[in-house]
DNA sequence: CATTGTGAACGGATTCACAGCC
DNA sequence: GGCTGTGAATCCGTTCACAATG
């Protein structure tokens, strides 16, 4: 089989195939099929079959997948067999509450340090770890060889924050001010924007009405 | 123009659409073309025409579009026109945090009811609205026609909240707990899971190390 | 003459259908 | 027989190019 470059869509899906083959290891199980697989996650069982397909060929036909192979190969793809280590930046509420929520046992990411420029919260703890000021996160962030940092930071700040990150050598951003950001080329952004996703469910709930107005609005044309 | 349903991935763009004409009107600005609108959000200026000629002709040839007429038609059709209230459910520290990260004056929602089952936190208060059993959601529901919900309760009591929403009523759910969860046909879910978003971002991290993987992946077939 | 609105071309992702294999 | 792997067909969204127009 050609190499050729995995499209986004994969990538962003191979996540949730992960987390559903862990839950059925748990389970005690030992193979899975594409049809599962795809009732586990809401993907079709083609889809399932070709996202795999990208990376080679690891299935048996007529039997399915060895879900412990199947694991670590996507596993490696991902790049998760190294235990990752993520920095936090922007130690308040939520800054806190999604360190909690993320940093668990089967998220293979580890917390490497939070950081934070208020002198209200420098020096508190968080799980364990002693929230620093941001001006001592260049040195922690060569020892320890960060690459990822979720940015929680008031949208005012955030722009100054990713610049400063990228310009450190953070290579990865998970993003969750709700504005717009300009990263350099090379670095990897990503928003969580929970303000926009709710607001796109609400076109969801009124479809009758939304259609009359619709209507109304093409027919004026 | 005919009538056609808008595809979602515009769905998803008109938030931003929205939140950046609401920036511009702030900065005393009065129209805007597609071209600003492509600097402002990432979109190509071809796309935000598009996007925004699915719903009518709503520019002036030469000139651009009316920055507040064109927020009024979006307004209208996402459905922010009437206050959309919203419930919580879950008053952990994720959810909390949720709430006061939302729910700003230009989020276009407001929270009509916090609710949670931990007599831990029942009855006290979060942005000055008591935390209620949730088995006060029904009546309470119904007298303020909520259709939204957030949902930030633990993974393994996700599937039943959502159950029970569905049940009362809800149409829409934003949820957050890490699992796949089935939803009645007319109830619309949308997930936002952090830890995937974090592990699809690592693929982007060591870009040469993978590809020499997946080359030998490749190559064994 | 700047800018919108839109059919046509393009490209990428999903689905289909079935060949290949255990 | 059952399930994977995959080329072909289809669908859908984006980009292109330009006609339309204030």
């Amino acid at each position: 089989m050609p190499y050729r470059e995995a499209p986004g869509v994969v990538i962003k899906r191979l996540p949730l195939y992960l987390r559903t083959l862990d839950k059925l290891e748990q389970r005690k199980k030992e193979k899975v099929t594409s049809q599962e697989l795809s009732g586990e996650t809401g993907f079709s069982a083609e889809q399932v079959r070709k996202d795999l397909a990208c990376f080679g060929a690891f299935g048996t036909r007529g039997y399915g997948y060895e879900i412990s192979s199947l694991k670590e190969i996507i596993i490696r793809i991902i790049g998760l067999h190294q235990r990752i280590r993520v920095f936090l930046i922007g130690a308040g509420q939520l800054g806190t509450a999604l360190a909690k929520h993320v940093i668990t046992k089967n998220s293979y990411v580890s917390l490497a340090g939070i950081f934070d420029i208020s002198s209200n919260v420098v020096g508190k703890e968080i799980m364990g770890q002693q929230i620093r000021h941001i001006s001592e996160l260049p040195h922690l962030m060569l020892w320890h060889e960060v690459k990822v940092a979720m940015v929680t930071v008031p949208s005012s700040e955030a722009q100054e924050v990713v610049e400063f990150l990228a310009g450190n050598g953070i290579t990865a951003i998970l993003n969750f001010a709700p504005v717009s950001l300009k990263v350099p080329r090379g670095v990897y952004l990503q928003n969580i924007d929970v303000a926009l996703e709710l607001q796109s469910l609400i076109y969801y709930i009124f479809p009758e009405e939304r259609r009359k107005y619709q209507e109304v609005l093409c027919s004026r044309v």
